[in-house]
DNA sequence: CGGATATGCTAACTTTTGCAAGCAGTAATT
DNA sequence: AATTACTGCTTGCAAAAGTTAGCATATCCG
């Protein structure tokens, strides 16, 4: 048995149904897009299955999100990589950005967290 | 341009043989530190077995290489990581974003660029 | 020559992953 | 009410992951 499901992959599951529902889609689109079957991703956003490499791989694709951000959620990847994307800060250290650039920026990612915030 | 690869095409399996030779380690040794069965061991490193996220994470640990290392030869994760403070790399990560509203930042920053580009 | 001991590999077995098919509930048409 | 088309969930099974026990060879020591 080894490493099992004992402990921190308390989440993951529900991450990804999270993603899967800020895109507005089915579990059977999902699934679909990822080339699983509906049932597993069923399962999986439940806790009740542990998916592989492969799987996990494939879901970071169709949610579109970095691979490292799924493997950190599933407690795998060191978060050091994973989670340190502030994007407020990227923006406001990016040179190649007016300032009413970065301002527009700003506000539009503070909107959609605000949105998703409320949408909960 | 392209930048210099390291071991291009190198299957995963004898990756971690050679990291297990490099570091003068029997396959009981590093099953054992890795707390997988040396059968196990045996059969990942010559490509019979497909191990799993965990068990992968478990051989990064016990061979001591940082688990993107190892994931981006099993060709899951994507070897070009490093850039930091990278606008759409931090939105591309965040979690908390749909991912409709990560393309829709990306696109809007790289028009900014492009813009700005042009305007030079 | 034994006999420990270490190496990697094989075989038989158990456990988990992952899927096809189908179930129950909801909402809109007819 | 019946049909159609969604939603997510459950079940039973094939396939793959992973383990325990054991085989074969090689080295080292008395």
């Amino acid at each position: 048995m080894s490493a099992k499901r004992s402990g921190p992959d308390l989440g993951l599951g529900e991450f990804i149904r999270r993603q899967r529902e800020l895109g507005h889609l089915s579990v059977r689109q999902l699934a679909d897009v990822c080339g699983i079957s509906n049932a597993y991703l069923s399962q999986i956003e439940r806790g009740l299955r542990n998916p592989s490499s492969f799987v996990l791989k494939a879901l970071a694709d169709g949610l579109e999100l970095s691979a490292e951000t799924l493997y950190a959620q599933a407690g795998i990847l060191d978060p050091s990589n994973g989670e340190a994307g502030d994007v407020v800060e990227a923006v406001r250290r990016d040179p190649y950005l007016s300032a009413r650039q970065r301002e527009m920026l700003v506000e539009m990612y503070e909107s959609f967290r605000k949105v998703n915030d409320a949408a909960e």
